[in-house]
DNA sequence: TGATATTAGGTGTATATACTCCTAATTAAG
DNA sequence: CTTAATTAGGAGTATATACACCTAATATCA
């Protein structure tokens, strides 16, 4: 007997509405969108503020540490730091073991972060107003916890 | 008298590990490795799944449609779009309108939904059994009613 | 110590994202 | 009906993302 394929139908579609991934990059982009906003005086981008925040506190660093804190892809980091080096806010230094860079922030990136600071934090705040504190609170804790779990 | 200038330190830096951006794009990132890595043996991706399976709910939908119903930059949809056609996914054509394109999906495209639909299902069961089933409905919700409020 | 395995990082390729600026078609205003 | 404003969509540019593959350096082991 032949086994009835079922072809795609519209409830199917709509249980593709709950789809994890497309509603966390949803809210994703309009997050990204509202900080590139908030920094769009400075020329700079919240995908670089993080990556350069982590610099300033655990460099010099490497790759694939850095990458590692972030949470990042390591080649994706790579290209990430491109704009960063060119623009003079890090700066990259063979290690000892001379396989690994060793990336630390310059002062000019020290300064750049202390002009960006107050607009992150005030953007921050901000959303935080929508989302509220307690709530951001909690989900920040399961994506602490759930990260591991997710990338087995 | 001059105003004090309080450079960047690590208390701000520890500050900044609570990013909204920071942590939804990293969470984002894991949950779309965990989608395209069940998805690679049929040659698709999370990012084409979900477009794919609205232009089939709502189709034929013009780009500006689309990418209101995707939550999603119009240019950026634009150009999401171009993969699919060129794999015979989805076909375009003019609208009465001639400003208007018209985009629905092929038989191609059924026929992969239907085969990725069970791929995207079990994947989605299997992140849900990490986060938990009520806990992502809360979440879904919030996405729900914060997205309107940030957009503004 | 010499062969092999591992590790750090980069490149090629392809897609995702979105801002700014542009053109053509349509609509609104007079 | 003509002109101005609006709308639909694309192009230029720049960055973000990550897989597969590559090379050089280091570590391991027989």
């Amino acid at each position: 007997m032949k086994e009835e394929i079922k072809q795609f139908n519209l409830t199917n579609a709509i249980e593709c509405a709950a789809c994890t991934c497309f509603n966390t990059r949803k809210f994703t982009r309009i997050i990204t969108q509202i900080f590139d906003e908030a920094f769009k005086n400075i020329g700079f981008r919240v995908t670089q503020f993080t990556p350069l925040v982590m610099i300033f506190a655990r460099g010099p660093v490497t790759v694939n540490k850095l990458s590692e804190y972030l949470v990042m892809d390591r080649t994706t980091l790579g290209r990430n730091l491109k704009p960063l080096q060119r623009d003079g806010l890090i700066k990259i230094k063979e290690g000892l073991d001379r396989r690994q860079k060793l990336i630390s922030i310059t002062d000019k990136g020290k300064k750049l972060l202390t002009k960006a600071f107050p607009v992150w934090q005030q953007t921050q705040k901000k959303i935080l107003e929508q989302i509220g504190e307690n709530k951001w609170q909690e989900m920040l804790l399961d994506i602490k916890d759930l990260l591991p779990k997710l990338k087995k």
